[in-house]
DNA sequence: CTTGTTGCAAATCGTTTGCAGGACA
DNA sequence: TGTCCTGCAAACGATTTGCAACAAG
C-alpha cells in the first residue's frame, strides 16, 4: 500500500523498461501501466487482481497473463507460488527478493526481510501468525539437462 | 527407489493409518494400497505418477486426489509445488520434513538434507545443479483469522 | 443401519493457444 | 514494411463436485 515517491517510481519504472529492451520485448503503453501498477502497489498479485486493481486502462486478461510471462523472463517481476494453484506477481527491482507470511485463511500477507530461514520463522511469530508452515523448493538445471542443452 | 524392508514399511503403514483414524477418516483397501505406495516408492509423486505406479490396483483419479486430501490433513502425506501448476505428494513419516532440487527441465528431483538454506544451496551445487533459484514461502494462519475462527 | 468412500460423468477455473487486426521499430 | 503485441474466442488440463452404488463402523 505504500506508495512510492514520484522520482523513485520513475526510476523504477525506466530501468525496468531497460531490461525489457535488452530481452527484445518492445515498449508498449499496456506494459508501461503493468509496470506501474506493480511498482505502486506493491505486495504479490494475482493476475485477477492486477485487472481489477487498474484504474487507468481495461486490459484483457490474456494481455496481462503474457505480459506477466515477460516480465519473469526479463526479471522485472517474480512470480509467488502460494500453493492455492495461482500465479501471483511482484515487482523485482535491482535488489534481491525477499519472502512472505500468507495466512492460509483469508491469504494476507506480509513481507519478512530477505532470506533466513530460523529468524524469519520467528519474524512471523512476532507479525502475528500461528500454526507456521512453509514450502522451501530449489529450482536448477540437473548436470544431464546442462549437458544436452549446451 | 530405495525399497525399505518389510518391517520398516509396516510399521511405517500402521502408524500412518492410525494417524488417520485419530481424524476420522476410515481404514480402506484404497487407503492401504496409496500410502504403501507412498512408503515404498518415495520422492514426490503427481497424482497422474501414483496412478500409473500402482500395480496392485487400477483406482480411479478422482479417488487419488480424494485420499490425498485426506491424508494431507492427517498429516500423513506432504503436498509439495514445484510451481508448474501440478500438486506433488510425498510420504510424511515421524521425522520432520526435508526439500527438494528439482530439475527446471526434466523434473528430476533430489533431496536435500533438513532445512537449512545457504548450505543447501551449496549442496545442490554440488548434486551438479546450475542456475540456482528457490523458493521460500510461509503459510500461517493471521491474528485476524485465528481471533476469528476460535 | 448410518455414515463415509468410491467411481463415473460433468462442471470449474486458472492458464494457454490460434488467429486477425493494430502498434512498434 | 516486417515483426512484435493485443484482444477475442476457443482449447486445455489439473482439480473439484454431484450423484448413485458400495463398504466401513
Amino acid at each position: 500500500m505504500t506508495k512510492i515517491q514520484k522520482t523513485k517510481r520513475d526510476q523504477a519504472l525506466s530501468a525496468a523498461l531497460l531490461k525489457l529492451q535488452r530481452c527484445h520485448f518492445s515498449r508498449t503503453k499496456t506494459r508501461e501501466v503493468l509496470l506501474t501498477f506493480l511498482i505502486e502497489e506493491h505486495g504479490p498479485f494475482s493476475i485477477e487482481e492486477i485487472h481489477r486493481g487498474l484504474k487507468r486502462q481495461e486490459m484483457d486478461l490474456v494481455t496481462i497473463y503474457r505480459c506477466m510471462q515477460a516480465f519473469e523472463k526479463a526479471d522485472v517481476a517474480r512470480r509467488c507460488d502460494f500453493g492455492d494453484g495461482i500465479a501471483r506477481f511482484e515487482f523485482q527491482g535491482e535488489d534481491g527478493h525477499h519472502h512472505h507470511v500468507i495466512c492460509k485463511e483469508c491469504k494476507k500477507t506480509d513481507n519478512l526481510g530477505d532470506c533466513e530461514l530460523p529468524a524469519l520463522e520467528i519474524k512471523a511469530k512476532r507479525l502475528g501468525y500461528s500454526k507456521i508452515k512453509h514450502t522451501l523448493e530449489f529450482f536448477g538445471v540437473c548436470k544431464d539437462c546442462f549437458d544436452r542443452t549446451s
